[in-house]
DNA sequence: TGTATTTTCGTGGGCGCACACGAAAATTTT
DNA sequence: AAAATTTTCGTGTGCGCCCACGAAAATACA
């Protein structure tokens, strides 16, 4: 890749009239006549499906049924084929292959949409509009199936339709994990590729997972936490909607627990768990009230998720701005409050990665044939006062 | 983009054999005929030269002249031509195009070797073959122009190279802020596109520079220290070779000032700044000692690049691993010490990400005739022991 | 051995665009 | 008004691959 420049490049353009000496083949009857000495490669360095043709003594219809696996052609030419495809290592111009086959690839995309009650997954689909407009050209399409976060039902429903509508490739955020099972096992079943964002679950077969490594994230927040506390205790708050399935907010909660207990040279580190399942902030405000009475010794808290804000209003409102905070995801509600500092630091998924990369595993696959990494884990983005801006720049 | 789904893509592959109703013109007295009431598009949904031919009632060679701007069409012509262009609002395809032209575009890439003074370098260099590898199709072609970071004189005669060379497009590090601003003059001049890759020289017209807001990277680190150990004292060190010129440095630590300045409240913060231009370990080792015996009060170190090992290397020596020590770069010396908790923070580049956005940049200016953000900065990673192993995994 | 099938193959016409070539129209010159 | 230029334009070929069509070769059957 380093060398092939300058020089290389007055070549193409000043050899490439005299040395196209295409149909060497005429006629059946004639049949081909193998050209030695005759370099492997044409003038553009890579080997076409005419080149091989030449060298088997068969047409390039042919190479391209053996190609394309269409049957039709004799065990031997195959194998000759073959052969030479492999010898010359053949590898179709994709470029050339999507202008003829004018063929398109329909990717269905199976996830929340952005509501109020959390604007997180907007930025996927910007990422995922943004990796469309780069691959666009190779005719591939993107279709969104939205469901509601808390609707379990709804996602069963647009499932159903993803599976009717047999699309190319598909893209799922699995939050309601029973369900997104069933789904992904009847994409196998019907061999689509499919991708899983944000969450995975790994029974599944799958293309490939986006998203980060829940456990760790929760790890790193540790590390924060304890990096200024040192050896205090400190509050876990798990916002779970009951009907919800989020195992990887639990995850999360065990790598914070994991870290924070192996960081603490002290045995007697309490970290107290809460389980809140309102949206009320009255209700939160309460029920926080009341923890806080009772252990006036908590010095931080941890949220597993993005409703963070909810604690950090609670946080000012009585006054207590003092007690580090750490959640997730930057969103509108949440940036406020890191901005005054009552919440200490936000962690990242980087959001718009996951839709970009989710894309770009499926395009891989489809158009270009190369397997894209199956896990793909995102860095675990810390996001404070200071860096907030950046975050969301180029996004 | 959600509405081009199911539906369509039938429609696509059961109307296509009956719809190219072509070569409407056929001879130049009989001129064209205008066919009213045909789509304005064709089955693809896309105008093509052909359709706009059709409409402006000249031959596709025509409107390609003027695509192209090759001249040779009257004004008149020219003016209806571009007139229908809008009017369909005509979008060449890129693939069609790549594949009829066989033109390749010489990307010359002009940054520091990765040696064992550093590994720095190499991740980007590595997004920069990864991002080719997805757009390799299209024609691209790279080629590195290295230089030693500390070789003034290399850089110089790397950079005449790549003048000389005449590439379609320019990556460059400015390493050397003066140079590399000459540098960026004469591109200019022969209007070659040239995208900042780690640092920016904004003085010099660019198409995009790619990197990180390094003044608020200092904020980070400076937020950061402050968790950790509120208003106690800090040292700061800069490793800079004299004769290197790293102004993105320096404002590392202004940024850093600022923010832990204004974090305090006290007024007493001590800020203390210590520059090293050394490479011995033994001279590291004397400076730092009589500097923390001098300040024995000193409780965190933040140290502006990426050699913050050596620092790391001296406290455990001397048994000091109580002081809280913030650095940048995931390289593998700091990763040992990030391991063993000597190195509390590292601050990451994203590096890898650096090199795929800066191919990119250039590869929408110059296949896709899309212009890039001109300011691309990436987030501040923060990196610590626990989440370290995503921040490789995938890149 | 001749005919009907089935298998195996070659050919040709696109895909949308770029570009060279030469011919027709417009303009200038005699 | 005819000839010589210059300007403007249409046509044809090819990029590398896909795929439908039909013809030749191989096999089966009578």
């Amino acid at each position: 890749m380093q060398t092939t420049g300058w020089f290389f490049f007055t070549c193409i353009h000043s050899c490439r009239p005299t040395v196209s000496a295409d149909n060497y083949y005429s006629h059946r009857f004639t049949r081909y006549i193998v050209v030695r000495n005759k370099p492997v490669h044409n003038h553009s360095g890579k080997a076409r499906i005419k080149d091989i043709a030449e060298r088997a003594n068969v047409s390039p219809g042919t190479v391209d049924r053996v190609i394309h696996d269409r049957g039709e052609v004799s065990k031997k030419t195959r194998e000759k084929v073959l052969r030479i495809i492999r010898e010359l290592d053949f590898q179709p111009d994709v470029v050339a292959s999507t202008l003829a086959s004018k063929k398109s690839f329909r990717i269905a995309v199976l996830m929340p949409r952005a509501d109020r009650s959390s604007r997180f997954w907007e930025s996927p689909a910007t990422g995922m509009d943004d990796a469309l407009n780069e691959i666009g050209h190779f005719g591939v399409r993107m279709d969104h199936y939205w469901f509601d976060y808390f609707d379990r039902s709804e996602f069963v429903r647009q499932a159903r339709q993803v599976l009717q509508n047999k699309p190319d490739g598909v893209i799922v955020a699995p939050v309601f994990s029973e369900e997104a099972g069933d789904f992904a096992g009847k994409t196998i079943q019907h061999s689509i590729p499919l991708v899983f964002i944000n969450a995975c679950i790994a029974q599944q077969p799958h293309l490939a997972f986006v998203g980060q490594d829940a456990q760790r994230s929760g790890m790193v927040a540790a590390k924060l936490m304890y990096f200024g506390l040192g050896d205090k205790p400190v509050l876990i708050v798990n916002f779970i909607h009951k009907k919800g399935n989020q195992a990887h907010i639990l995850e999360r909660e065990e790598g914070f627990r994991k870290q924070y207990i192996s960081n603490n040279k002290k045995a007697d580190t309490i970290l107290h768990s809460l389980q809140i399942d309102t949206a009320s902030q009255t209700l939160v405000n309460n029920i926080l009230g009341e923890t806080l009475k009772d252990r006036p010794d908590i010095q931080g808290i941890f949220v597993t998720n993005s409703r963070v804000h909810r604690v950090a209003a609670f946080l000012e409102k009585v006054n207590r701005q003092d007690i580090r905070l750490i959640g997730y995801d930057v969103t509108k509600e949440n940036k406020v409050f890191l901005a005054r500092d009552t919440i200490d630091f936000l962690i990242g998924q980087q959001p718009w990665e996951q839709g970009y990369k989710s894309v770009m595993a499926l395009f891989n696959h489809l158009v270009l044939k190369k397997e894209p990494k199956k896990t793909q884990h995102l860095p675990i983005d810390i996001i404070t006062r200071e860096n907030i801006e950046d975050y969301h720049n180029n996004k």
